[in-house]
DNA sequence: TATTGTTATACTCTATAACTATA
DNA sequence: TATAGTTATAGAGTATAACAATA
């Protein structure tokens, strides 16, 4: 047996006991998840972008034309919270609020050129950012299994936070 | 073939369409999340509980007599925050501070009586809180599939937002 | 000088209520 | 009456800076 290491641990750094806490869905899940955004936050520092902004980037660019309603329906974003979220992609040229056409109650949703142009630079930084995490999860079928377990997770669910 | 159902689908309320982000692992783990925890939220309303309030609790009692400072690190709490935090927990009776022999900056953390009594009613719960999304993966197997995966995710991250 | 706990403060995300203009 | 978008506002959770007491 080795002596103990040169650095001796003081009673007072030994190791905290989390106990079952690492082995509850619900703990486990928070801080992968606050993992895995933390790297997104610091990949798309430069282009201030957050998740939830690129997120709708995505569902407008996948959905042209959607009332703003279902857009942040889809996303579990309440439809209060969204306008300012869209009003900062709008100022910044991103997307853009088009009248409707026999409803002047609603707004259709579009990315404008420099949105689109975006959103194809970010999805290919969010490759990376995948990547980082599919080779941690020891390749693709890690990859497809964590996806099949959290959509297995999701199983019932309603539409969440959203009105 | 069935006739279409009598509450036709119109153009306007078709499925929108998510993408690649429902297989993006943060979108996806972040949806998770939020299904745990809302379940989390419902289930201990009543005690009036958070998140993470329980895993304050949980770390005091599994690691009776530790600093404040190091309980909060485990966590992935800035020290800063944790503050108000225990002064909730302390004000109602849950925790306390005690003085530490040989150091009058730190506090010792400790569970009252009433706080260990609070802390075995909330980990049975906790069993169904688990058990209802364990059954959602398709029992024990694929429970531990899942903590497998989430702790990869998290395989050499530093301890997180604490400072 | 460094560390522990603290205060003050700000920013993001999320939540509710109520308004407006249309339908 | 009901719906789409909006405003105002409040509550969590989290972030930084700076202080007092102690080491």
């Amino acid at each position: 047996m080795a002596d103990t290491p040169v650095r001796a641990v003081p009673d007072t750094e030994r190791d905290v006991a989390l106990g079952e806490l690492t082995s509850l869905i619900g703990y486990t899940l928070r801080r992968a998840q606050l993992a895995v955004f933390a790297d997104f936050h610091h990949r798309f520092d430069a282009d201030d972008i957050r998740p939830g902004q690129y997120s709708v980037l995505k569902v407008i660019a996948l959905n042209p034309g959607l009332r703003q309603t279902r857009v942040s329906a889809a996303l579990g974003i309440k439809r209060t919270n969204f306008v300012p979220l869209l009003d900062i992609l709008a100022a910044r040229g991103l997307a853009e609020r088009r009248p409707v056409a026999g409803d002047r109650r609603s707004s259709a949703l579009h990315l404008t050129p420099a949105g689109e142009a975006l959103l194809e630079r970010l999805d290919a930084k969010i490759a990376a950012h995948e990547a980082k995490f599919t080779e941690r999860l020891g390749g693709i079928d890690g990859r497809y299994q964590l996806l099949g377990l959290l959509h297995r997770l999701l199983q019932g669910e309603p539409e969440p936070k959203a009105e």
